[in-house]
RNA sequence: GCCCCGGUAGGGUAGUGGACUAUCCUUUGGGCUUGCGGAGCCUAGGACCCGGGUUCAAAUCCCGGCCGGGGCACCA
């Protein structure tokens, strides 16, 4: 709704600037003081050589809003120039949200984008720092899922790396423990590595399980592809916890064995930028800033990573019309030559989001050191924090309820508390705040949700309501704040920036709480309670898609 | 050494050129309640790393420092 009001007034402007004879963009603004707002005249001024105040005032005098559906009002506050929404756009957004109900926020873009998060080397269980990207990116499937696109979420299984023929090193030598998969795992490859350390020697069986592996030797592939599935269903399970699930997992090794990355290494032979170094095959990109060359074959014929990624985005890139990834920090250089190399090559690039970091406060984690916190222990953790709180308030309900609860608010602070820091900010983990509830967070958005649905609950009005009555300025700003529910997932899916859905959730929960106290509801007149009603089942509605689009639970009882 | 990303109240965090009061949580102080479920609301206190510059306007852009994180393999 509120992208139509935004429409409106641009071409409005837009008008008007015509209409006095000005040659400007119009360009709008969010602002305080008004529902938007234009400082154009401010640019013109050195060029008109007369002050803003004098120019914004010119504007105003030709703008004409009578011929629009949603404009109250425009009116020049010093060099400003601020529009105003009118009564029936907020009767209308009422109207959409109460029709579209779950829908309300779809966009209806159609394009195919595959977007790759999570993508975590199959060696050992998720700890707390791969979450920011399997969170990050979910928030970004379903948001851009929401606008309309059609996405495929892929997990790219590195299954030919070092770390795996460590792992299947250390099966061959040590038992698995009886634990959780993907745990178990890890343990093999720490004491494989320890071992290793120890010995230098053992290493030689260990690049040999390498060869054979990019060979297609049949019982090591059995092998290396017994303990990658064994570790991925660990870390599969993970992600079910926090309500993640990828549509397709890919693996490396396929570009191998189907003779793609042979495809590829024929490309780029033909590059002009390619050159043979030492019998290797390389792209010199030092043109282009790099001091190193991207190396596409090794001088034993075999392929490297940088190979095998070139052959998946080419992939990617030949499947859909916008292909998005996920990496942690230590891609930043790796990804942006990738890039380069994709241009010169001439295929699609991706639009790439980095995150940085997520460390102890000892310092960063490793899992070939044994040196992290798992997920599965913070969402253990978390989850039996949940309950005591839910247990201390809610003693009334069965013990299965309470334990669903708990759930929902345990995963719930996981996935708020990462995904409302903007990506580019690095942060360090500790228990006591990841275990403190009493901070707004998604319990204190939970909340609300709950508390629209005890409202509704209490009620058996029929619909059927007037929304002229909603006038009070706690339920103005209200309506408000979820027009812009539209206006966020275009900019979400533009932008690619998860937090800001955080950000808008907790701004429209704290005007719910702030008309919760300001109007009562089921104590009023007839007309005016529908009416009410009828505003908190459309907050219900879009505090419930906000939350869903973090894939966050929305409980109607807690 | 070079490259990339950060530096906002005691702690955490939003805002990345525009309006006299820079957001939200936490912490500290005061108030509201047996409610339409207080996991809430109101209120007071407290911050843009430092130094230059660009601009009508800088937390935001540029240059130089300082601090923190990440990266600079025929590893993945």
């Amino acid at each position: 709704m509120f992208l139509s009001f935004r429409d409106e007034v641009e071409s409005c402007l837009k008008n008007a600037l015509k209409a006095a004879g000005i040659e400007a963009d119009a360009e709008l603004e969010e602002s305080d003081h008004a529902d938007l707002a234009s400082s154009v005249s401010f640019k013109l001024a050195s060029k008109l050589k007369k002050s803003p105040k004098e120019i914004a005032g010119e504007i105003a005098k030709h703008i004409r809003i009578s011929d629009y559906k949603f404009i109250a009002d425009a009116t020049v506050s010093g060099p400003y120039i601020n529009f105003f929404v009118n009564r029936s756009f907020l009767n209308d957004t009422i109207e959409a949200i109460s029709e579209k109900k779950c829908d309300y926020g779809q966009l209806g873009y159609s394009d195919r984008i595959i977007l790759e998060h999570t993508s975590t080397n199959p060696n050992g269980p998720l700890h707390v720092g791969h979450i920011r990207n399997s969170i990050i990116g979910d928030t970004l499937s379903r948001v851009l899922r929401k606008a309309g696109y059609d996405v495929e979420t892929q997990y790219y299984v590195n299954d030919m790396g070092r770390q795996i023929a460590m792992v299947v090193f250390g099966l061959e030598r040590y038992d698995l423990l009886e634990k959780k998969s993907d745990h178990a795992v890890a343990e093999v490859y720490i004491s494989a590595n320890r071992a290793i350390e120890k010995d230098h020697g053992l290493k030689a069986e260990v690049d040999g399980f390498m060869q054979k592996y990019e060979a297609g030797d049949k019982k090591i592939k059995e092998k290396f592809m017994g303990a990658v599935d064994l570790c991925l269903s660990g870390i599969r399970s993970t992600l079910e916890r926090m309500n993640i699930k990828h549509d397709r997992f890919v693996w490396e090794s396929d570009f191998v064995w189907s003779g793609t990355v042979r495809d590829i290494i024929g490309i780029v032979e033909q590059s002009r930028y390619s050159e043979i170094q030492g019998g290797a095959l390389v792209l010199d990109l030092n043109e282009f800033g790099f001091e190193k060359e991207y190396v596409v074959k090794r001088s034993d014929g075999t392929s490297l990573y940088s190979t095998r990624d070139l052959a998946y985005h080419k992939m990617k890139a030949k499947d859909c019309d916008r292909v998005i990834d996920i990496f942690g920090a230590d891609h930043k250089l790796i990804s942006s030559q990738l890039v380069k190399v994709l241009e010169i090559l001439g295929v699609k690039t991706p639009e790439i989001v980095i995150f940085e970091f997520v460390s102890l406060p000892e310092g960063s984690m490793s899992t070939r050191k044994g040196k992290f916190i798992t997920t599965d222990e913070l969402l253990d953790e978390v989850e039996r924090a949940a309950y005591e709180e839910v247990d201390k308030r809610r003693s009334d309900l069965t013990e299965d309820i309470k334990r669903d609860i708990a759930r929902s608010v345990g995963v719930g602070a996981i996935r708020y508390d990462i995904v409302r820091v903007s990506a580019e900010k690095s942060t360090t983990f500790d228990w006591k705040n990841a275990l403190d509830f009493e901070k707004q967070g998604a319990p204190f958005i939970q909340y609300a949700h709950a508390r629209c649905c005890s409202i509704l609950r209490k009620s058996d009005d029929e619909p059927g309501f007037n929304p002229d009555l909603l006038i009070e300025k706690s339920e103005v700003d209200l309506i408000k704040k979820m027009s812009k529910f539209p206006l966020v997932i275009e900019i979400v899916s533009k932008d690619l920036k998860a937090h800001l859905i955080a950000t808008y959730a907790r701004e429209l929960t704290e005007l719910f709480n702030q008309f919760y106290r300001d109007a009562p509801v089921l104590s009023v007149e007839d007309e005016l309670k529908k009416a009410r009603l009828c505003l908190v089942d459309c907050t219900r509605i879009v505090i419930c898609e906000a939350l869903e689009l973090m894939g966050i639970e929305a409980p109607e009882i807690m």
